[in-house]
DNA sequence: CTTCTGGTAGACTGGTCAGTCTAGTTGGAG
DNA sequence: CTCCAACTAGACTGACCAGTCTACCAGAAG
């Protein structure tokens, strides 16, 4: 029924687009639905317009929550850390990094609005939780969405890089790394 | 004469894929070389060649030198900072960028070269000099390779992101953007 | 003067692809 | 039973494009 075929498309083009990029063909992408162009067609006015939805899908697969009550600050920023990287830095994050960025300049509206749902977001909230440390003297007074700029660059800045140049991360694990950031992120902010 | 035509090719092939990435058609190219598609084909033996030469010349672009004897720090660092942001960030090196990444997965013995040449090099060169203010004792004793990491991580992250999908940037000069990250970069060296 | 090299214009081949169209099938609602 | 909406396969149009080919031209070297 429809709106089965219509998931069905939209996964396999999601599937398509993270491999090929845009260049992804339609006929190719109803034949890793198992169903009719046509019916692509049906569900979706254009290719673009199939493009933007995978897209906006694809953007909201970054987020991720932070637990609100930070008992241990340290603790709090690594939870969300580890589960960020492995987001942004993953195979799939990189590949979605991939196929999206080039796109930009044909969807500038619908790019700063997937921007503004997903990174924005997530710098406003961590800057909501980086003030609210601050108020409680846990942490130095700075301006928290600075703060929370700088904590995200850090977390994906030149690791994003290399991976998205294909780059090989030498033999320091996620977790290792992860911390590493994380105590030097905290010694800036440190009172 | 033979040069000058091979010159003219690069150039008009370079500023066509700034615009359009690998899409931009080779007879567009010869247009705007205002030259013969086949001196094209004369000079490279296909689009694919023509591109990764055209690539390696972009990512020498982004090459920043660092003046090796630091005397004030943060002097030398700000000078470093500046040129580099305008380069990663400004709109060739943002549309370079968005270029480069989307073809590595079809060319990645080349991105990884193209990466240690620039990127990595530059990673080395800093960490160089950031050992040298530690031996010097005017830096606490950290990884230095780490420290240069996190240092380019923030002067390009999350801005980088932001550009990348058009985003504009909130009213803060690039001057007092840079100088906060420097100070809240040295912040955490400080002994 | 001839020959060779590097150049020109432009036609052509073969392939790919977005999007349309035709003609027919299926399953559920009335 | 009938009708309709969603589906199917597959042919088709029009466009674009990488790369080749033909036929021609200019200037420098011998």
């Amino acid at each position: 029924m429809t709106v089965a075929h219509r998931e069905r498309v939209v996964r396999a083009a999601t599937s398509s687009f993270l491999a090929h990029g845009y260049r992804s063909s339609v006929d190719e992408i109803a034949r890793r639905a198992g169903v009719a162009k046509q019916t692509v067609y049906h569900h979706f006015p254009s290719k673009d317009e199939l493009f933007k939805e995978v897209a906006r899908d694809l953007t909201q697969r970054v987020m991720v929550e932070l637990e609100s009550p930070p008992q241990d600050l340290r603790e709090g920023l690594l939870r969300f850390a580890l589960v960020y990287r492995q987001r942004t830095l993953g195979a799939q994050g990189i590949s979605a990094f991939r196929t999206l960025v080039p796109e930009v300049p044909r969807f500038r509206g619908v790019a700063r609005a997937m921007y503004a749902s997903s990174v924005g977001e997530m710098v406003r909230r961590l800057a909501e939780w980086f003030a609210g440390a601050m108020d409680a003297g846990r942490l130095r007074r700075e301006d928290p969405v600075f703060a929370a700029e700088m904590f995200l660059s850090m977390l994906a800045g030149l690791d994003r890089v290399k991976r998205l140049f294909s780059v090989s991360d030498e033999a320091e694990s996620e977790a290792r790394r992860t911390a590493r950031i994380i105590d030097c992120f905290l010694r800036m902010l440190e009172k």
